[in-house]
DNA sequence: ACTTTGGTTCGGAACTAACCGAACTAAAAG
DNA sequence: CTTTTAGTTCGGTTAGTTCCGAACCAAAGT
């Protein structure tokens, strides 16, 4: 493998592993980025990777997972192997979502301020706490609109 | 230790874990976050998440660690120990700080992007990629102006 | 029917991280 | 100067993760 290719694999590697994936996947999805076509095969990942079997395929399931769906594979006729690549789709949708990670944070900094006022105590930090949350609705009230915008301005072009 | 609190604390252990913090570190941030005051001395903690001095030494310290902030502590003359609690301020501050996150995403994915079109990489897929790029940019310009209006709509208060 | 191909599953080795107890240090109290 | 208190550092154990090789399976080719 190349050493640039290389070095920016490890680095979106790096980033993805921030997000909770372990190193190869990580790679994996760095090799599909940077490959020419945009797919690859599961035995073109083993040795760009060089990589076992098992760790490939296990990696790519995890990847390909309800609810992660990060990459998707296709077939062609005729042809026994899988073709992998990033999702694209599911990953614009997943940043469309992003209001949805908002969602989690508020309604456990909700549950935390309902048990302390429930509980009556100190009140002085319980109202920091609600300035908080208060940012928290207001960036799950107007991130909906914001992406609409956007997707709105994409469709103009 | 109460079961209520038990259960809400690590509930926001997990949280806190995705995140990136150890299992330990969320328990803290959960504590204090329950705490009436809302402040705990170290021993204190030790004893009420039954963890060990050493760990919660080390915990505390990852959680006011530069660049960390999530906790802070103040002392009282007279009084040897120090006094734990949760930096709301540095709290505000890393949402503030939110765009910061595009920032670095953005900057990788650009990289990507030059990369594949430099070594004149299957174009639809960058072109596809520096859609998701426009979504990124597009959140990174936005998010300061709704950030600051945030703002301004607290002040008002 | 046998082989080859594409991929999965299993069991374990190597590494990493979290946590603990014990020994230690620094500073205040007596 | 000795003791106590508050907290840190060190070394080891345990738990968990990642990855590999080998065995395995299912479908297609011969």
């Amino acid at each position: 493998m190349e050493n640039r290719q290389k070095v920016f694999i490890e680095k979106i590697g790096v980033r993805t592993e921030k997000m909770g994936y372990s190193p190869l996947s990580g790679r994996i999805l760095g090799a599909l980025l940077l490959a020419d076509p945009p797919h690859m095969t599961f035995d073109h990942i083993c040795t760009y990777l060089s990589a076992s079997k098992s760790s490939i395929s296990n990696n790519l399931n995890i990847l390909m997972r309800d609810g992660v769906n990060m990459i998707e594979y296709f077939t062609v006729p005729g042809d026994r192997k899988r073709y992998f690549r990033i999702s694209l789709q599911n990953w614009s949708k997943h940043l469309k979502d992003m209001p949805q990670e908002f969602e989690y944070s508020n309604e456990l900094l909700s549950d935390i301020i309902e048990y302390r006022t429930e509980n009556k105590l100190e009140s002085k930090f319980t109202t920091d706490l609600e300035k908080i949350l208060s940012f928290y609705n207001f960036m799950l009230e107007r991130l909906p609109s914001l992406i609409n915008e956007w997707e709105q301005q994409q469709l103009k072009k």
